[in-house]
RNA sequence: GGAGGGGUGGCCGAGCGGUCAAUGGCAGCAGACUGUAAAUCUGCCGACGUACGUCUACGAAGGUUCGAAUCCUUCCCCCUCCA
């Protein structure tokens, strides 16, 4: 294809969010000449997304950017089937009240990135709606008949379970036939035209614009953006808390911050230009950037990203802590606090109990090892023997304890007002 | 329904009566080096106790034994082939 005349199609090359797409001339080409629906499905298994997920919500945002419609789709229905896709082993299954309280715990991060107001109002929308309601022998007739197992058989999702000789229910099995009936089900509703999604998804999205061209004749796009891996070969999002979240109450914002400012050099103006909408030029200008300068780069990567999720003030405040951290060693605002009675701070307390109640240390065995390894220190001060006590003269001037886990992992214990 | 194979710590994967809290690899944490990077090297890596210790753990429940992840019985689950 010659260049991208469309708006969304031009970011989505540029940016490098293109993996795969079924006609991306013709993409282009309804991207130019009218608005467009488009849709990206996600799983309410747990009660946050996390950044795997990030890809493709900034695709819907880029989307709704360059003045078209997104729809986020909750898998209400869809998550009660459970996608195989890339996994070994079947999903536990949810009851439909978990399913429910995560959902609404995932709506909440996508005001942040999509406005649901306006002429490209986005808008929210969940299969349970009509998965929930469906016949199965209509269903079979109407839908099942242009599926070939032959075919089903042959998908990644299902191949790579059989190859491996791990189970596949046939309840896991039906899931492409659903997520592909959602698609047309909201090109029927909605106009939706494109899905989009991971290189993951690449299978299930290509059955949905086969069904709808079947049973519908409908003209269905899909689009897959690159599975983004750091540059040492690993998924992104793991923490030593577990993954990534993109809800403030999974994640502080402060951790989250932190996450992205430890980007490996080599990930830097990649990630820039898919999970911040900074200018190209200004992020090119960051991506030249070499040596010890490249932490400005990376801080403005933590800023955006952010405040993209959090909002401009949590963006600023875990900013300011990370610089009042790291570069001033001063305390931050922003670092996980818990709170503590006066009484036990004037019998004295274990450290190692301060450090598991903070989380800096998985258990108090754990935060054992923390010192004896010399990780542990209080204050700034190293803490060398495992049974040092915690006691008033610890507290700053501020009233405050530092206690820190290795260089980067800070916590603060306060006094319980 | 029949025959065979299998279920081990976050994952992969050894062990096949004591020396097994369980080899090894990955992941993770910490230290050194640095730039809050990468790579590398070193240490740690079930819980609780200061410690020789105690408890929990090798699909579940029983049993044999001085002693079981390892043997036996029953059950659950998975895979392959046959019907």
């Amino acid at each position: 294809m010659s260049s991208p005349r469309s708006d969304f199609v031009a970011v989505m090359t540029e940016r490098g969010f293109l993996h795969q797409c079924t006609d991306l001339a013709a993409l282009d080409e309804a991207a130019r000449t009218g608005r467009i629906t488009a849709y990206v499905g996600y799983d309410c298994t747990a009660n946050s997304l996390h950044i795997g997920n990030l890809v493709s919500i900034m695709m819907l945002r880029w989307l709704q950017q360059t003045g078209h419609r997104p729809i986020p789709l909750m898998g209400g229905g869809t998550t009660k089937v459970g996608d195989p896709s890339g996994r070994d082993e079947t999903r536990r299954l949810l009851s439909e009240a978990d399913i429910e309280a995560n959902m609404a715990s995932i709506k909440r991060c996508f005001s942040n990135f999509l406005s649901f107001e306006g002429a490209n109002a986005a808008l929210m929308v969940n299969n349970a709606e009509w998965l929930d309601e469906l016949k199965y022998i209509p269903l079979l007739r109407d839908i099942g008949r242009h599926f070939s197992v032959n075919r089903m058989l042959t998908m990644d999702s299902v191949k790579l379970r059989l190859d491996r000789e791990q189970p596949l229910s046939f309840l896991e099995f039906n899931y492409m036939v659903l997520q592909a009936y959602d698609f047309v089900e909201l090109a029927r509703r909605y106009d939706c035209r494109l899905q989009m999604g991971g290189s993951d998804q690449w299978g299930n999205i290509v059955m949905g614009v086969e069904l709808g061209r079947r049973t519908n004749d409908l003209s269905l796009f899909g689009l897959t953006t690159p599975l983004i891996q750091s540059s040492s070969g690993a998924k992104m999002g793991k923490t030593a808390q577990g993954a990534v979240w993109l809800n403030g109450d999974r994640l502080a914002p402060y951790d989250y911050y932190q996450y992205w400012r430890n980007t490996a050099d080599g990930d830097v103006e990649r990630f820039l230009k898919v999970f911040t909408d900074l200018p190209l030029d200004e992020i090119a200008r960051l991506g030249k950037l070499g040596g010890a300068e490249i932490n400005e780069a990376k801080k403005v990567l933590a800023f955006h990203a952010t405040r993209l999720c959090h909002g401009q003030q949590a963006a600023e405040s875990a900013a300011e802590t990370a610089r009042q951290t790291f570069e001033q060693g001063e305390i931050g605002a922003a670092l996980p606090t818990i709170t503590t009675k006066r009484e036990l701070l004037e019998q004295g307390q274990p450290v190692i109990n301060y450090f598991h109640q903070t989380g800096l240390a998985a258990s108090l065995g754990d935060a054992r090892r923390l010192v004896r390894g010399g990780g542990a220190r209080i204050n700034d001060q190293a803490v060398t023997d495992e049974k040092r006590m915690v006691t008033l003269a610890d507290l700053t001037a501020e009233g405050l304890i530092k206690l820190s886990a290795g260089r980067k992992r800070h916590a603060l214990v306060r006094l319980e007002s």
